[in-house]
DNA sequence: AAAGAGACTTGGAACAATTTTA
DNA sequence: TAAAATTGTTCCAAGTCTCTTT
């Protein structure tokens, strides 16, 4: 049967293209709130065949409540301590009032293998003077250069570090040499980057379970303290004037902050941001403020309002002020060194306090996400590193050096009891061998999917109710791309599923529909409350299995009810080592991804029919995905104006094609003014070749965003899943430039895809 | 085994920057 | 030249899967 999974795969999706339109989650929720006898039989060995029902969950959680609540009176001193420090520290990594000698050698060390990291600020100005030396040429693209005129200006700014204000007086043209020269080092700046690339790829792995031997960074960095509200913005509590203490008012002002928000509407997010609210009120407080539809946070609303609508209409010093915060901010916080290079850190913020914004119908949405301290977070670096300052008069809770593992900082959140972390970058090394080793396990299953599939085949007829089960969830995992699905805790999520935790009421059988014999159609919400909604006609086998793990069982109760994703991964790793279901995700995107470049594109096409083809292969990835956007709001009309170019141009077209004839005709009458009906008669002719192919682009385009509407768009999501090396390796063949389907930091996460692919690189 | 803790990937929404359009 | 549209980035919730404890 190997062989109809792939191609009964590309039918599905391209009917599936064209039919669930419109399906928006919010229609689509209202229906889902059935009843829920949750799973409760569960048959722990997978041996047994029939009987024994156990008892399945006990839902004791224990709850960790911490106290962590504190107030803190030098909150405003110490603000002001640590902006003052940054506005004094230009050099990042002065060293003068740390007295570590360990650490100096380490230094000196690093030096010496990295000449960028610390020494950036000079190297930068050496780039200054080189760069009137440089040329401009080798660049190949005109569209190309468009961008970089643009952002030449910028480059300009960032090297000279002049004030704003310089810039006043030169509105005028840029001259040509500047442009050149600023050109010049955008050059300079890519080679250089590209020099200082760390290529870890081509370096040999460390032993087992080491992530790191030296790991030295600033700690992360803490959102300011909260600020009082200014004297005239009140608030009121039926009707009358009530004067909150800071910590309330804290909380009042998150939920203001969101009232044009669809959650504070939502009676769940009411009450459980009430309660909590509640919770940091003082007694008489408490007392007075007993119904949250009393409460009148309008004055707030409104100033929250007028501060976002003045940071918009901030003038352009303003804003380069705050940009500029930023980066030094990035600058000093936003790097860590690890094992000599300098690598950038994916979010060095602690997330601020706010209220929790969980998705789809989550039991806790409008809880307090309390604010982090110092003291509820782990540092993780090296011993012999520069171990990280806590802020000012804080602590931190437990410095560790534990190299088995790649974050920096790690905090518990209080409203899950979920650890969060501070980790690298994406282009970084650590994340970057991870995504390699992806690939790897994915295309090792390649070469054993086939075994696999007539293994799990076999088992569809199996003895063994249990591994009855397995064969059909697998059956689904791989010809679906379904995620695993563990059981989470009831009541502590919203209620979504994967492949493994299916409960009946998620699937209809219906032996025949439209024609085609044993369908199943799936409805459910998966991951993120994403509606997987799918009519799959699958084999007999499945199907008569699936009308058996049916019978005698209500709606809520599982639909694989001898199977866990504990137990399947298990059998998958004996299959295959380093297999789990995951990895068929990305299996099979990547070959749907080959197969429809291969079958899309056109060596001869041109550079948009090319993207084209890329996009739509993209969207076949994203389709077996299921990844959905809800739609842009702008989406209709976006789609009218194209409309509406293609529109003029056929207009165009025709004028210019009757100009043409009358230009033809013109040059006949007017012998002696040939001249001039030749110049018409050519401009009109020039129209007339140009318009198809622009109208065709714009059509190409149309096509594009129409299916991207209800789809990811972009390559963005569809990149992550889809294998990059093929994509890169498609590029490469069919000499598209990699700029044009990868964003800067696209091709900066995927630098050892492209540098390591050659471009006969088959998945 | 079952539950729990921990670590790390996934992926949509919100936000910010940039480009295009009117 | 401002507004609209598009594209890129950040944020952080929600998964997967492994390892440890009970």
């Amino acid at each position: 049967m190997g062989d109809t999974q792939t191609s009964s795969k590309d039918k599905e999706v391209k009917a599936k293209e064209s039919k669930d339109k419109g399906f928006g989650k919010e229609e689509f929720r209202a229906g889902g709130d059935v009843s829920k006898s949750k799973k409760v039989q569960r048959n722990s060995t997978l041996g047994n065949t029939e009987g024994a029902e156990k008892e399945g969950k006990g839902i004791s959680r224990k709850k960790k409540e911490k106290l962590t609540k504190r107030e803190n009176p030098d909150a405003d001193l110490e603000d002001f301590v640590r902006a003052a420090q940054i506005q004094v520290k230009v050099e990042p990594e002065e060293e003068d009032f740390c007295i570590n000698k360990k650490d100096k050698v380490k230094k000196r060390l690093r030096e010496q293998e990295e000449p960028g990291g610390s020494l950036l600020e000079s190297a930068k100005k050496k780039k200054k003077v080189k760069m009137e030396v440089e040329e401009a040429e080798q660049e190949p693209e005109k569209q190309r250069k468009k961008k970089k005129e643009s952002k030449v200006k910028k480059a300009k700014k960032e090297q000279e570090g002049r004030p704003v204000s310089a810039r006043e007086g030169g509105k005028h043209k840029k001259s040509k040499e500047e442009v050149e020269a600023a050109k010049a080092l955008k050059i300079k700046k890519k080679e250089e980057e590209e020099l200082q690339r760390w290529r870890w790829w081509e370096e040999e792995k460390y032993e087992d379970g080491i992530k790191w031997k030296f790991l030295e960074h600033r700690g992360p960095w803490f959102p300011a303290e909260y600020q009082r509200l200014p004297d005239n913005v009140k608030f009121y509590y039926d009707g009358k004037l009530v004067t909150l203490s800071s910590a309330a008012e804290e909380v009042a002002v998150f939920f203001a902050q969101m009232l044009d928000h669809e959650y504070t509407t939502k009676e769940v997010f009411r009450n459980n941001f009430f309660s909590d609210w509640r919770k940091e009120m003082t007694l008489e407080e408490k007392m007075i403020i007993t119904d949250l539809n009393k409460c009148d946070f309008s004055e707030i609303y409104k100033m929250h309002k007028e501060k976002v609508e003045a940071r918009k209409n901030q003038g352009k010093e303003e804003k380069q002020k705050t940009k500029d915060a930023n980066q030094k901010l990035l600058e000093e916080y936003g790097y860590c060194t690890l094992d000599h290079h300098r690598e950038r850190i994916g979010n060095f913020k602690i997330e601020p306090p706010g209220l929790f914004r969980g998705r789809g119908d989550h039991p806790k949405q409008g809880m307090l996400k309390k604010r982090i301290q110092p003291e509820d977070v782990i540092i993780n670096c090296s011993k012999d590193s520069k171990i990280p300052q806590p802020p000012l008069g804080h602590q931190w809770k437990e410095v560790r050096c534990d190299n088995t593992v790649t974050w920096l900082a790690s905090w518990t959140e209080n409203v899950q009891g979920l650890c969060k972390y501070v980790m690298l970058n994406a282009n970084s090394k650590l994340k970057g061998e991870k995504d390699w080793e992806k690939y790897e396990i994915a295309r090792k299953l390649k070469s054993c999917v086939e075994t696999i599939r007539t293994q799990y085949q076999a088992d569809l007829k199996s003895k063994q109710m249990g591994i009855r089960q397995r064969a059909v969830a697998l059956y689904f995992i791989d010809k679906l791309a379904l995620r695993a699905g563990n059981e989470k805790e009831e009541g502590e999520t919203a209620d979504t599923v994967g492949c493994c935790s299916l409960r009946v009421e998620h699937i209809s059988l219906h032996p025949e529909l439209d024609g085609e014999k044993y369908v199943v159609e799936f409805d459910f919400l998966g991951k993120d409350c994403i509606r997987y909604y799918n009519k799959v006609p699958v084999e007999k086998a499945v199907f008569k299995n699936l009308k058996l793990f049916m019978e005698d069982k209500q709606p809520g109760d599982d639909l694989f009810d001898r199977l866990n994703t504990a137990m399947l991964n298990k059998h998958l790793h004996s299959l295959m080592a380093g297999l789990t279901a995951k990895v068929f995700r990305t299996y099979n995107a990547s070959i749907t991804l080959q197969q429809q470049l291969k079958e899309l594109t056109n060596a001869l096409d041109n550079i948009p029919e090319k993207i084209l083809s890329y996009n739509r292969a993209n969207r076949a990835v994203a389709i077996l995905c299921n990844h959905q956007r809800a739609p842009p709001k702008t989406f209709e009309q976006s789609m009218a104006n194209l409309q509406a170019k293609i529109d003029n141009r056929k207009e165009q077209l025709s004028l210019a094609k009757k100009e043409l004839k009358q230009a033809k005709k013109d040059a006949k009458d007017h012998a002696d003014d040939k001249l001039l009906a030749n110049v018409f008669m050519l401009h009109a002719k020039e129209t007339v070749d140009k318009c198809p192919w622009k109208m065709n682009c714009i059509s190409l385009q149309m096509l594009n965003r129409t299916a991207n509407c209800q789809l990811t768009s972009c390559s963005c999501m569809a990149l992550l899943y889809s294998n990059r090396p093929t994509a890169v390796r498609e590029c490469r063949k069919m000499e598209v430039s990699l700029e044009k389907i990868y964003n800067k930091t696209q091709r900066d996460k995927f630098a050892w895809a492209i540098d390591m692919t050659e471009s006969d690189f088959v998945f």
